[in-house]
DNA sequence: AGACATCGTTAAAACGTTTTAATTTACTGT
DNA sequence: ACAGTAAATTAAAACGTTTTAACGATGTCT
């Protein structure tokens, strides 16, 4: 209720400068025992803290970093966003964290709020947009570091995994498996890493010998709010309108999510997983070992990344030199193929 | 690069003063159509944007509203949470999402770089801690809200679900199912939404003729980072040490989460779901009717949640009055059970 | 004893805004 | 032609900090 109190008055109640308030706070500069007590005991009669809008101010440097991420709702981004705030929690760093919910128009609208509220740095996961937005960031003299996607512009940072080489992987383990053919279940193609698995999906079909074949694909054709269900009904709508031996008897997923919603429907329809079809996701979300069956799938380390990301953000706020970062990805074998 | 260019270098281009300059952006005074075309011309030529910390210092009001929940990895949470941002962001408002990690000392650090951040409205869900934190923000002159928990303390809003009365709900959908016993299983009590669905299995196990048992009620000890895999091996170790028919038929999670761990479990020690035993949960997290067997859960609609703890804090700032919200629960009956 | 360094503190400017009262300019009605 | 008003603009203070240069006091070295 009563007004917030300021350095000036935890000075007055000192009886020193508030200068010397400050001093004291920010260690700047040699202070006699006798008022640091005197300065702290007023801080702690007052209840005083101070405003760090004014302190950014001043010192011309925020201690915000903005972190954009396609939904929070997912599990693989929260927890990729969550270890990078413990990270930065650890060091004072705030973050704000926005999901621009896979609309170009509000992630522009948001990326102007985080401008207002002056970040050094913006961490943008796997923002599928083109790069004028990131070529913008840069202009403003704002640090950005991709995740999950990578871009040419010079001056960016980027943590990605390895797309491409772990579809061998997963083909390898199907083929063995003895499943005859292998599909692939994946959103729009518009992110490089997105690009990358499919690139891989096909590059590894050839190399196990599987025939590539159109209408063993499905690409949707647009991000949806829900991967789970948009995936669910995609599926079940290929299952119903072609005979079985026009399907694949595998499928590979672009993500847990989208191998979810085609779980369900591959159970509705009256098949069984892992007999009739086999399917692999990508990311090894926190449900899939707990799903009947368990979902194989590609290991992406959000721990790790968050981790990275982290690290990035700190060598950048110290004036380090850009990287670029690749993180290895692991194929989690449990029941689904 | 360059530095960021401030109203000063506006008003300088323009030709005005950097009055003129906020007064155009703030429409706080008549401006002439002519400056009002050159000052618009010159924050474009420039690409002008405000410092909101400058704003927010000199208005004595800032942007920010914080809100607290225990993990933003829980999809009950971050629905809530992504909703609520959502509605805020349509006004401008931004909000800092942190996840506390059940753990208190975390809790604390983190209300204080809000308060440092100078929010004007805290958002706190279900936190397990006691009053004091609320208490000391109400007497910062902070507005609180409260999502899934209530409090005595005066002046602070909340929103909840009515816990007690949907458990008469479940409880008699498992009898009339037929199952002889219902257990129950859940986090610790500490919140008073959790000790109401307790009470309410209790009233509710009476009122449908069950006996209560008190190893038919397993409550874990402590919070801990993943309730999922946390259910799993308490129920795991319970199916195990304890013969068929000291068991329930059938059990009540207090969450979603909580359910999902168990069915693994249960699943795993050859039992048939909902043969063998029933299972219900609460929340209907998305992930919920995808499993197999699809989880008969309690609804709690997050979404709605969302919207109302941001018609809470548009009210609080308008200077509405505190009020209490109670949201109603739903059962949604699928094949656990 | 004088020059010099060190220590503790202060005064004042600066950061980028908004806001208020004051000022100028232009217009109105008599 | 004059006072009176309305419209547009400005000057300056204010917000809560940090930072810098300057200050006085005290001590040290020759």
């Amino acid at each position: 209720m009563r007004k917030r109190p300021t350095v000036k008055d935890v000075a007055e109640r000192a009886g020193v400068t508030i200068g010397t308030v400050s001093h004291v706070i920010n260690g700047t500069a040699p202070i006699s025992e006798q008022t640091m007590r005197r300065v702290r005991q007023a801080i702690k009669e007052l209840d005083y803290v101070p405003n760090s809008a004014a302190r950014n101010i001043r010192k011309k440097e925020s201690n915000l970093v903005g972190m954009l991420v396609p939904k929070i709702t997912n599990d693989f981004y929260s927890l990729m966003a969550s270890t990078f705030m413990d990270e930065a929690d650890k060091e004072n760093i705030m973050v704000m964290l926005i999901g621009y919910g896979y609309s170009r128009e509000r992630e522009e609208r948001v990326l102007h709020s985080l401008l207002e509220a002056d970040v050094g740095t913006v961490i943008i996961v796997n923002s599928f947009g083109d790069d004028d937005n990131i070529r913008y960031l840069v202009k403003r003299g704002i640090r950005v570091i991709l995740a999950d996607r990578r871009t040419s512009i010079r001056g960016v940072s980027s943590v990605e995994y390895d797309n491409k080489q772990v579809l061998f992987e997963v083909m390898e383990h199907l083929r063995k498996k003895g499943y005859g053919s292998v599909g692939y279940l994946s959103e729009p193609l518009t992110i490089n890493n997105l690009m990358d698995r499919f690139e891989g999906y096909r590059l590894a079909l050839e190399k196990n010998g599987y025939e590539y074949r159109e209408n063993h694909v499905f690409i949707s054709d647009a991000f949806h709010q829900n991967h789970m269900e948009n995936s669910y009904w995609y599926t079940k709508k290929m299952l119903r309108e072609h005979r079985r031996e026009e399907l694949p008897e595998a499928f590979i997923a672009s993500s847990d999510m989208i191998a979810i919603g085609a779980m369900r429907a591959i159970r509705e329809e009256g098949y069984e997983i892992p007999g009739d079809f086999g399917i692999a996701g990508f990311d090894d979300v926190e449900i899939s070992s707990y799903l009947q069956p368990a979902l194989t799938t590609v290991r992406q380390d959000r721990v790790l990344m968050g981790k990275e990301l982290w690290r990035l953000t700190k060598a950048g706020r110290e004036g380090m030199p850009v990287e670029k970062v690749h993180l290895p990805q692991e194929l989690i074998i449990r029941e689904s193929c």
